[in-house]
RNA sequence: GGAGGGAUACCCAAGUGGCCAAAGGGAGCAGACUGUAAAUCUGCCGGCUCUACGCCUUCGUUGGUUCGAAUCCAACUCCCUCCA
């Protein structure tokens, strides 16, 4: 059977548009698909990325995600790094000027791209390629040329062109040409379908008007939602919270390691588990909405390990399940992964537990040591510490703070 | 250029001479309950140690007044609002 016919194009439409936040339109999309279907050809899905951040969280890995929707339908995807447009920057970012890469840094940021990339892509259906490769031909008359097409009052509909003109605060003339240049990517790259975060709506449309302008189908634009970190919850039936980002600490990083994705993964509320299968797991709309019968806990381990399995391996997905379930479930901490840390007695025959926790750096100070055994949080070998004086001699033990912070400490 | 308001700990925010390491809320951490969920309840929450109400550092910056200043004075820096 041709990949392409592996699902019908009413059934492709609905997994690929799910969880959107625009699409133009529903029913080009649909007969696009149609049309891939009959002539076994598939649609050329493109998607562009900035080459300064090759950093990839799992709120990137959405739009990965869906690109790989359509990947796994059988289509053509472009994953196209904007070398060539980081030198304007998008307007829509804060008016920071960051100094444009050099190619050498372009190139190293790109496979450094790749890397994480295909962690989620089909290598085999997917063609990375930098916009330098027709922009820079385009020089000056063409760029001219380009700029001809677009009128300036449709460029100011542009939300954030439309407030700073509005208040009077500049725009430089430069800022324009972005979203003219990426639509221009289309029209070079005669894309069926854009997709991007919500935040790119205008540039896409952009570039449906010039395909239009340069005489060719007009791409489908698709749209999906800034991802919320892994801390938002649900408020009055909405699922709130700020983006995922490094910088909040509520991320999972595509690079880390098994048991941190597994363990944070696990700590989401239910209800963002099921917006993030809604966005980022491959499984059908059918088969989630079969597990939401089911326990939750059960759902939340198979999403963890699908992440992980796509981040590391199918093995990996296992053992930080293992490790999971003997540390948390049975609380069996011999059988889980553990650091052993080597703590000095420093001539002394004993040592205060509160010390070793701190020299063990589970703890940032003897004085937060003594703060968490007050209150219970602390067990050596199982056994809570209840008074903070306690001792120990010289020996190996099993420390445990709170929940998480667990460590073999040699002491000697 | 003129008038006014503000800057307090990770964030928001009270405090207008000693009782201030500084109210309250949020975040964070720990405990109970669980599914390491969430919600809820409890405790901790500037730092350090010999835990003593001991020491060190903090209320935009620098100086000053005072026995004593986050609080008063002066200069400076930055932010906001209004007028021109």
């Amino acid at each position: 059977m041709h990949p392409l016919e592996r699902a019908t194009p009413a059934e492709q439409l609905a997994e690929v548009t799910r969880g959107t936040v625009d699409l133009h339109s529903a029913d080009e999309l649909k007969a696009k698909l149609e049309r891939s279907v009959k002539e076994k050809k598939p649609l050329i899905i493109k998607a562009g990325f900035d080459p300064n951040r090759p950093d990839l969280h799992l709120g990137h890995t959405l739009l990965l995600t869906r690109m790989r929707r359509f990947q796994d339908f059988g289509h053509q995807v472009v994953f196209l790094i904007g070398d060539f447009t980081a030198m304007i920057g998008d307007p829509s970012g804060k008016n920071t000027t960051r100094p444009p890469l050099t190619r050498e840094e372009v190139k190293v940021n790109a496979e450094t791209y790749k890397e994480q990339v295909f962690k989620v892509l089909d290598r085999e259906q997917t063609v990375v390629c930098f916009n330098s490769e027709w922009l820079d031909a385009l020089g000056t008359e063409g760029l001219i040329r380009l700029a001809s097409k677009y009128p300036v009052a449709r460029m100011l509909e542009r939300d954030d062109f439309k407030t700073r003109f509005r208040e009077g605060r500049s725009i430089a003339l430069h800022e324009f040409l972005y979203p003219l240049l990426q639509g221009y990517d289309s029209v070079a790259l005669k894309a069926d379908v854009e997709l991007g975060a919500t935040d790119q709506l205008f540039n896409l449309l952009v570039g449906r008007a010039l395909m239009k302008d340069y005489g060719q189908a007009p791409q489908v634009v698709m749209t999906g939602p800034i991802l919320e970190g892994l801390d938002a919850k649900l408020v009055d039936g909405k699922i709130t919270g700020d983006k995922m980002s490094k910088s909040l600490d509520n991320y999972v990083g595509v690079n880390e390691s098994p048991e941190q994705i597994f363990g944070k993964l696990m700590s989401i509320t239910d209800d963002l588990m099921w917006r993030y299968y809604e966005l980022l797991s491959r499984k059908s709309t059918a088969e989630i909405a079969a597990l939401k019968t089911g326990h939750p806990k059960v759902a939340k381990v198979g999403f963890a390990k699908e992440l992980v399995a796509r981040f590391h391996d199918q093995a990996a997905a296992d053992r930080a399940e293992a490790d999971f379930e003997a540390r948390f479930a049975k609380k069996d901490l011999d059988q889980a992964a553990l650091p052993l840390v080597e703590v000095s007695l420093e001539g002394a025959a004993k040592l205060p537990v509160f010390k070793v926790l701190a020299g063990a750096q589970l703890v940032q100070s003897a004085t937060e040591g003594r703060k968490l055994i007050k209150q219970g949080g602390v067990k050596v070998n199982g056994e809570k510490v209840s008074d903070e004086k306690a001792e120990l001699p010289a020996g190996e033990y099993l420390v445990q703070v709170g929940k998480l912070r667990a460590a073999r400490v040699k002491l000697g």
